[in-house]
DNA sequence: ACTGGACATGAATATAACTTCATAATATGA
DNA sequence: TCATATTATGAAGTTATATTCATGTCCAGT
């Protein structure tokens, strides 16, 4: 039933890896609307089974545990960041057309990610709410090394002279700073619309400076 | 015993009335320690017990809760900001004097209170982490009502022609979004040290932007 | 010294929710 | 059709900790 290649990555699956993976997305999905209502701690694995439709028990058979299955959504959405990203990033442009490019993207990603994105932002903002659960240094250690690759471009930006000379961390926390705050505010909304006057301004403002 | 003022505050405080905010203030530094290091959830009564010499009964003799008495110690926190801000907001000079100043007591203010901030930040950046206690939305109004009067000094500035003619909120946000990022990243190091120089040139991102 | 009241104590209680596991339901293929 | 394997179930076990309260301690005023 299975076919796999030579190397033997699985091109077919068969259906019951099918639904295996169809029943775990599912109890993702629901996992994710719960979490970014309720935030990590007032979540509890009743309420994302009765959403999810399945057992508490079932949860079990798809995840070691809470603390698992909420890295696991983690891990989940900054793979779709990273490859957005490394879209822009490994583009032909100069630096300055590349930062510019991810600024919107991350823009971009916050809208089609509306809901959940605090789940991101719970993580990368601060330190973990729940220390005892250990959760998610991994999760921060890949969001230190996406950043560094904003930085290298900064970096290459600053050689080309596009960008003042002035250290690439400085510049890249500058960004991700006005980003961050930027959709905090978005997400803390009742019914936040896009706003592409807003969005330019706010990146005239990095990239000009605040003083006419 | 007690010496009253006829508008009915009080001078002289009882022996009594001064043991009681003196125990007062104890548990409240135990507490600011252990929420400091744990975060919120993680810190149990008991050890907050343990490390103020109290019992635990007798903090609930203080406090009526635990969110409560966290609640407390954020507030008094925003105090000393407020108390400190005001000084600058009040005083002489050009808007973007202000703002300058503004800039550097919000980095000499996290110096201050190193080991505690992320109290502060937990509250401000994200949503709150436990939902279910319900807690601090009070805070965060205290803390927009506090931008609000940042962005007022904006608006000054932008009228003298000193800031760039775009909304005030997207100036306030901008500089509220690079401290905040920055002082994050400065509580994650192992052994942060002052470093002005950086302070410098972060500033002069944001009033002169990231390209020369 | 005695006594009443205020304050402190910490073991016991109550609750909440994560996780497990014996059982049931379902699917498989001989 | 039936035996077997796989998967799903949810009530019960376990743990953790916020909160309470009956009891003890200390001090002020008589």
């Amino acid at each position: 039933m299975e076919d796999k290649l030579p190397d033997g990555v699985s091109v077919q699956l068969s259906r019951k890896e099918r639904a295996f993976l169809q029943h775990r997305g599912e109890i993702i999905s629901a996992a994710e609307g719960v979490f970014a209502e309720k935030g990590y701690v007032s979540t509890t694995m009743e309420e994302i089974a009765r959403r999810s439709e399945f057992a508490v028990g079932t949860l079990y058979k798809f995840f070691e545990n809470k603390a698992n299955l909420h890295t696991e959504i983690l891990h989940t959405k900054l793979d779709q960041l990273e490859k957005e990203a490394s879209a822009v990033f490994e583009s032909t442009g100069s630096p300055l057309e590349k930062i510019e490019s991810y600024f919107h993207l991350r823009i971009s990603f916050f809208w089609k990610n509306r809901e959940y994105f605090q789940l991101l932002f719970q993580e990368t903002a601060t330190t973990v709410c729940d220390s005892r659960a250990g959760f998610s240094p991994d999760i921060l250690e890949r969001y230190e090394t996406f950043l560094n690759r904003v930085e290298n471009i900064f970096a290459q930006g600053i050689k080309a002279g596009q960008f003042r000379p002035i250290g690439k961390q400085i510049l890249a926390l500058s960004l991700e700073g006005l980003l961050h705050l930027y959709l905090i505010r978005l997400g803390r909304q009742e019914n936040p619309r896009r706003n592409r006057k807003e969005e330019k301004q706010l990146f005239e403002v990095f990239t000009q400076g605040a003083v006419s």
